[in-house]
DNA sequence: AAACCGGGGTG
DNA sequence: CACCCAGGTTT
């Protein structure tokens, strides 16, 4: 750093309480509850995203208590359409966790945090930065990109644990516990709204006096080749409708995709769709009307949702036979009741946009 | 259609 | 330590 300008850590602080953002909903807050909820939301999702979901979720579980004391199927509910479940498994089991283990007092510092299911090292210097003031560095990925630009790193000083050091290296030895927490933050906003990814703000950024990227003495490293994407072998789920509207869903296992979630069966590839058929035309389950297909698409898989409107002769306990049915873990639910489990985006989509709404076209 | 992203699990 | 995975959204 040369002398006689602010530090890193100064001018970051300044930045942030001129020019960063202070309109997030869990900004303001100390509370563990509001600020922990908001970084495991905010993992592997966006802010415009979690807007949509944080304030709903807290007015419905208003604290860690309430979480705890929650079934799982109603944390997933309110979870669903946000992606990676298994982050809801995690938040609803270290609740669980505070409250049994911890007498229902958070964590106070970052080794506590860092303990809990679900928080990893940046989750739990974000939540120790905020709540505690401790000194401890976030490196997520817009963080990490500031600190690349700005120091120059490459190579083996440019992995996450090297950087990692670095930014711990930036930090003064006992920063003030609000400049710490508005030190975290101008951090993070940096990196979202000035040193982007793409055609970075640098006439805007505290940091271009020494940033050595921008002095165009290192220029960041051309991010590593990735891998080309693999895709899996399509999945094919038929929502099955009954004239009555109850619909079949199933319980997905507790690992993978849509883990623990209720979905339709999944079919792979297009041999179980032809299974499918063949089995309808002779079970006590008979394909009304086949409507057209919805498709889906996750990152590795396309998904094809096939709605098939039932004739359905059995009894409510039983399932059509078929691929990929596991009646012990199936049932038939209306779609009011349907809408309160954890459902997939898309299920979830249809039933509350057009959904079964058209069932009765075809009995009357 | 490809890329993104943090925690957790595995090799 | 390095890699792999999940999934709604953006580019």
């Amino acid at each position: 750093m040369s002398a006689g300008q602010p530090s890193f850590f100064e001018r970051l602080v300044a930045w942030q309480r001129a020019c960063g953002r202070h309109d997030l909903p869990w900004q303001g807050t100390r509370d563990p509850y509001r600020v922990w909820l908001s970084e495991i939301m905010l993992q592997q999702t966006q802010v415009a995203t979690v807007r949509r979901y944080y304030e709903a979720f807290l007015a419905r579980f208003a604290d860690v208590q309430a979480l705890a004391r929650a079934p799982l199927d109603e944390v997933l509910a309110a979870w669903s359409g946000l992606g990676y479940y298994r982050r809801a498994r995690l938040l609803h089991a270290a609740a669980r966790q505070v409250v049994e283990r911890l007498g229902g007092r958070f964590p106070h510092d970052f080794d506590g945090w860092r303990a809990l299911p679900g928080v990893g090292d940046s989750t739990a210097a974000a939540i120790a930065a905020f709540c505690h003031g401790q000194p401890v560095s976030i490196l997520d990925g817009n963080v990490r990109r500031v600190l690349q630009r700005w120091s120059g790193a490459a190579g083996a000083e440019a992995t996450p644990r090297a950087l990692w050091r670095r930014a711990q290296a930036l930090l003064p030895p006992q920063p003030p516990a609000e400049a710490m927490a508005a030190y975290t933050q101008g951090l993070m906003d940096l990196g979202a709204t000035v040193c982007t990814p793409r055609q970075p703000r640098c006439p805007a950024c505290p940091l271009r006096a020494d940033c050595a990227a921008h002095a165009g003495a290192a220029p960041l490293a051309s991010a590593p080749p990735r891998r080309a994407a693999r895709r899996a072998e399509a999945w094919w789920l038929p929502l099955w409708v009954r004239a009555d509207g109850a619909l079949w869903l199933q319980r997905r296992p507790a690992r993978g995709i849509w883990a623990g979630l209720w979905a339709p069966p999944v079919l792979v590839g297009t041999e179980g769709e032809q299974a499918l058929r063949a089995a309808l035309a002779t079970q006590p389950a008979q394909a009304l009307r086949w409507l057209p297909p919805l498709a889906h698409a996750l990152t590795h898989r396309d998904l094809t949702l096939h709605r098939v409107q039932l004739r359905w002769d059995g009894p409510d306990e039983a399932a059509p036979d078929g691929p990929g049915v596991q009646p012990d873990q199936g049932a038939w639910w209306t779609p009011s009741a349907a809408l309160a489990l954890g459902l997939p985006a898309p299920v979830r989509a249809w039933l509350a946009g057009a959904g079964p709404a058209s069932r009765t076209s075809s009995s009357r």
